[in-house]
DNA sequence: GCGTGGTGTATGGTATACCAGAAACCACGG
DNA sequence: CCGTGGTTTCTGGTATACCATACACCACGC
């Protein structure tokens, strides 16, 4: 039934409570419309510890672990404040992933196998170009899933792990799906060419277009998205 | 009256003693040659908290950032182990390395001064080809510096701070000096055309070439670098 | 002699109390 | 009404005590 107030279960699976916290703090942070506020958002470590029902110990490791990475600032006697990316931090990554996922398909024509590659059509043909403005959603979600198969493609673990963390961050930007709006029906050509691209193992021509690919992506965003 | 006891101020400084005991770590780790032992190195919280002269709270957020960056794992009621990379690992920073400075000094063609670019000129002629042998030393940190100055023409900060992870972690390998030994000779004559591809203006150029140097680096140290 | 179970100990995880500094607040004088 | 000084409060930083578990060790039984 719906335990109208047995929801707390203080002891819980195996994981550390640090973990938990982490977690918890990362979606909830993600999942708020940064943007929206004017004020700049503040956390507090003993509210969070109650609500959360945890001591500050775990919370403050928590915290600290997403001050590192770049998702709040943690201040002395002040407090800690998410953290707002400005625009041009967001065309830096999308930079960097344009870098990384270059790179990462030009591995792909050295070490990805046939069959690998075949199975990005699987990705690119779900969607027929009509059906990409009823289903943006889906075709937002198919288009991240078909970037990060070319980067497992590249072999590389440090690179699947830095453009992880680089989507995980850019998840922060409200109204992501301008990210591919207008751009969806290109989106679809210029995947096509990628995938035979690499089918015929052109390591140059692959790189190149994968990266301007994304280098037209960040124009994009830096033409028509508005965050600061 | 008054000040006849105030004024303690012991130790001054003041940055946290948890960002000390970071820096403390850091460098502690880094210049000791993981690699000379055959046991797994293992850290004690309580004994680092002694030595150090701090409680494990300050110390113990140290290590949990050292372990976000790769530098320790953390086991639960195990201990605290000093990571060894593997060749892999290394050669995969390598990779991305490339991939980052290629497309930085893609960006510095559009984006960099022509007197900064001719500032380059200063680190690459600073030695002779037969001076490298006598001052590999030296040679040695001009060159980081080099690479390092092309990354910061990109303008591109997140490319910088990026790399500068990755030149780091890449000081715990034990005689990094063989990265360039064997390839000082061929290393100053792709600086000085990496140079000249950026004063051209050739973005392709510029690209490819620092890419190809620094994947050529990857293959040497991949030939002739042992760690595993 | 060898396996087995219990107990001790070492280690990271967690809770909590206290510290120091910054900001907010308030009383008071002009 | 405004400025100014001190005090109070709120905040992250630090120290410390305790908890839970993985491992080692030893006694005991076969």
């Amino acid at each position: 039934m719906a335990d109208t107030e047995l929801k707390i279960a203080p002891i819980g699976e195996g994981i550390s409570l640090k973990a938990r916290a982490y977690e918890a703090l990362k979606s909830a942070i993600l999942n708020m419309n940064i943007y929206a506020e004017a004020a700049e958002l503040r956390l507090d470590e003993r509210d969070l510890s109650q609500r959360f029902g945890v001591s500050r110990t775990p919370l403050r490791e928590a915290l600290a672990q997403l001050d590192q990475e770049g998702l709040v600032r943690i201040v002395a006697r002040r407090g800690i404040f998410i953290v707002r990316k400005t625009k041009a931090q967001i065309l830096d990554m999308i930079t960097v992933w344009a870098a990384l996922e270059s790179m990462a398909a030009r591995l792909a024509t050295e070490q990805a196998g046939g069959d690998e590659i075949a199975q990005l059509h699987a990705l690119v043909d779900q969607f027929s170009q009509d059906e990409i403005a009823r289903k943006m959603g889906e075709y937002s979600d198919a288009n991240i899933k078909f970037h990060q198969a070319i980067i497992g493609l590249g072999k590389c673990p440090l690179i699947v792990e830095m453009s992880n963390d680089l989507f995980f961050h850019m998840r922060a930007i409200r109204q992501r799906t301008i990210f591919e709006q207008d751009r969806a029906k290109r989106s679809i050509v210029d995947h096509k060419e990628i995938v035979a691209a690499l089918e015929a193992r052109d390591t140059e021509r692959a790189e190149r277009l994968v990266r301007q690919h994304t280098l037209r992506l960040r124009d994009h965003v830096d033409r028509y998205v508005n965050l600061d």
